[in-house]
DNA sequence: ATTAATCTTGACCGTTCGGTCAGGTTTATT
DNA sequence: AATAAACCTGACCGAACGGTCAAGATTAAT
């Protein structure tokens, strides 16, 4: 079985202009363009018409991708979402892959960034903390772009796999190597590192990926911001308590 | 927004014609079409035709609707993996969302009946014990479904919410009844109750629906089965003693 | 003012989708 | 043996998809 209808084939990072706006792909036909820049202050207004236009489409597609998936997601629904001919879409990003692709983008930097939390405190407790209330935040502030995460996982990440594979793993081994040494000084007990991470990963995304769920089960109400706040708050005890690193 | 390609309005169940045979929707479909048969041998026979391919049917359904998702997979792949004409697909079946439903009826039903585990066991250390385990067990042994459950929650249950805030609301229900009598006995902690099963949720199925990203950080190899049953066993420890159940 | 680059867009195209159907084949009933 | 019910399937259909393009409008550079 090959999944997906686009390719499965690894795709580099390699940057390219699209405009005076670099991104990731690996057609260079825009690299040529930017050449013709001249770098005046007109140019940058002139540039503002791309950046605006770019940004408008990229939010519209992050709600239509989030609404209806990959594949459910078409080129005329995110232009009527963004309020652009659809042919527009097409002249700011070349294919509709190319289009999510930098949504994914986006969202992975996000990802990386919250995850930096975990390095801000020497203390497991605190790191811990910091790092599943990071991830709660998250979650509650931006449900649409983890459920695209989500979503392109459970299709078994015919795009982000490098990324994964080198990026994340890369971010995770570092991180297993400071859990390791809270274990080996008796900090919090013994376990394996990387099931944590996965533990806490789920539990924090949950809350947006099965908001429909949840909401379903709590009288079809999305939480309020208390039920939020209570949420996080017992899923830090239970996850910190879980791991003696607490009480 | 309206979400999906299909309809979101909820689904009656009218007697409908697939081929020649009029059945009443899917749970009863069998029961009411045995009525008209003659409990001959032969008629038996006959019957089986219809029960193997259907169960074919099914089986490749769930194959292409967890890897495509519901609007990435095609009738088309559909037929090709139970090696059947599309035609033929439509005599059964009469429509894919017809399909699908069926497929997520299934999973319903192996939700629950996993879920009554939950119910084995008097003291709440055995009796969340045994649950997490049958839902880890599950991940490991039906990821498919659990994905296509996933994704279906992702999108905003267009086709399951009835059964989320009836069925699914009333199990949960009875559940918080128990898990609250364990904390007025004392015998665990002071907790919402709904917000563990949600977080029970997450972590077992976490297992099954990002296998991908799982895979991506454990050199490319799948969780074996010694790395699994560490999980388990983990995500058992850490959730019992979080709620103050053990030690 | 002129030219060139950039941006905009309705109309169009080939492909694929879910679904239909007529007519043939197999199986069951009498 | 005859009839009916159930099953099978290649060929077809309208709709919707992602994507293209030529021609005009707008903006920037000279």
């Amino acid at each position: 079985m090959d999944f997906q209808g686009f390719s499965l084939k690894k795709q580099q990072q390699q940057t390219f202009r699209d405009g005076p706006q670099s991104f990731t792909r690996t057609e260079d036909f825009l690299k040529n363009d930017l050449s013709k820049y001249k770098k005046t202050a007109k140019s940058v207004r002139k540039n503002q018409i791309r950046i605006n236009n770019e940004r408008r489409i990229l939010a519209a597609a992050v709600k239509i991708f989030a609404g209806y998936g990959y594949q459910g997601a078409t080129m005329r629904k995110i232009a009527e979402e963004a309020g652009l001919p659809k042919a527009n879409l097409h002249y700011y990003f070349q294919t509709k892959e190319q289009l999510y692709r930098q949504v994914l983008d986006g969202i992975f930097k996000d990802w990386l960034a919250a995850a930096n939390t975990f390095d801000e405190c020497e203390e497991p407790v605190e790191a811990l903390r910091g790092y599943i209330e990071t991830k709660m935040d998250l979650s509650r502030k931006r449900p649409l772009e983890s459920r695209i995460w989500a979503e392109e996982i459970l299709r078994g990440a015919p795009l982000i796999q490098d990324q994964l594979e080198q990026t994340l793993a890369a971010w995770l081994d570092t991180r297993v190597k400071r859990i390791t040494d809270w274990i080996n000084t008796g900090t919090i007990q013994a376990l394996n590192p990387r099931i944590l991470m996965y533990m806490i990963w789920a539990v924090t995304q949950h809350f947006a990926d099965f908001e429909s769920q949840i909401r379903a089960l709590n009288q079809q109400q999305n939480l309020s911001d208390e039920q939020f706040a209570e949420a996080k708050k017992q899923v830090v005890q239970t996850i910190l308590k879980g791991i003696g690193a607490l009480d």
